[in-house]
DNA sequence: GCAGCAATACTCGGATATGCGTTGTCCGAGTTTACCCGG
DNA sequence: CCGGGTAAACTCGGACAACGCATATCCGAGTATTGCTGC
């Protein structure tokens, strides 16, 4: 029961991604190198950001990554939900007679985890030197 | 990221455990057997919350498990620290060059969801059949 | 009856598989830019 | 100067390897109860 550190680098990434021009794309190995990854592993969890519509990627040279949602609407969930799924933390597979008391506890208060998350924006962390 | 089955087990059984009679034991093949896991492993379990001084263990002839500690102070909290552990669930190792703001956040969302499991007592689940 | 001994029913802990998800690496393919070279 | 072709700089995606952790399983050791046996 631990976040992965893929989020970790997925979030670090998108704080970079959204304190940085949103025209300009940055390249995967900057990022990469800013953070101590490999830029191919990199790559494969940006993709993940990019099929959850949250990024672009800009091919050939000069390309790399940037933005595609408004900055303002992103959240944590949004990047942790695109890296680590979308499904509930806790399963009760054990067949009760019924719906699972434990379960419904369980659900609450990751509930209550995510309602923080959506709450937060990256914007609330990222500086503010680039308001174009 | 997800929570082990472990904790599943550990909670199932703790709630088992609560609505059983506080004196005499139940015998870990029993415990096994309703929740269809293998005695060895599931004492292996146990023996994580008998660290934690939750519950004790009876050792012989009609030994097994029974509770230690009044179960009105247990809580969800108590149960899944003694399993999964009591580290935070998102480390940032990257160094940056003060502390990290995106764990600050993450380490915000953990605790709404552990004060939500810790004010969630198993006694709120337990049937009330066995008031002594 | 009762003391003692053995069998039985348990838990405990270490050593040891096993499967799976995370974390990477490697490489070929596709795409855009930059550069060079000949007309 | 200008157009085209080639090289370079990138990302993309699949295949594959390494590793750790969760999930067990097995077995010998320790412990308490039960039952039996002999006095």
């Amino acid at each position: 029961m631990k976040f992965t550190k893929a989020t970790n680098y997925a979030l670090h990434t998108m704080l970079m991604l959204v304190a940085a021009s949103p025209v300009k794309p940055i390249g995967v190995q900057q990022l990469a190198e800013t953070q101590g990854v490999s830029p191919t592993y990199l790559s494969k969890i940006l993709t993940r950001l990019v099929k959850a519509g949250m990024i672009e990627s800009v091919s050939g040279a000069n390309g790399g990554y940037r933005l595609f949602r408004n900055k303002e609407d992103i959240t944590f969930l949004d990047i942790i939900h695109a890296i680590e799924g979308t499904t509930s933390l806790f399963e009760c597979n054990f067949v009760h007679g019924d719906e699972c008391s434990i379960q419904a506890v369980m659900k609450e208060a990751e509930e209550k985890m995510e309602l923080h998350l959506r709450n937060t924006k990256l914007m609330d962390l990222a500086p503010m030197q680039t308001k174009v």
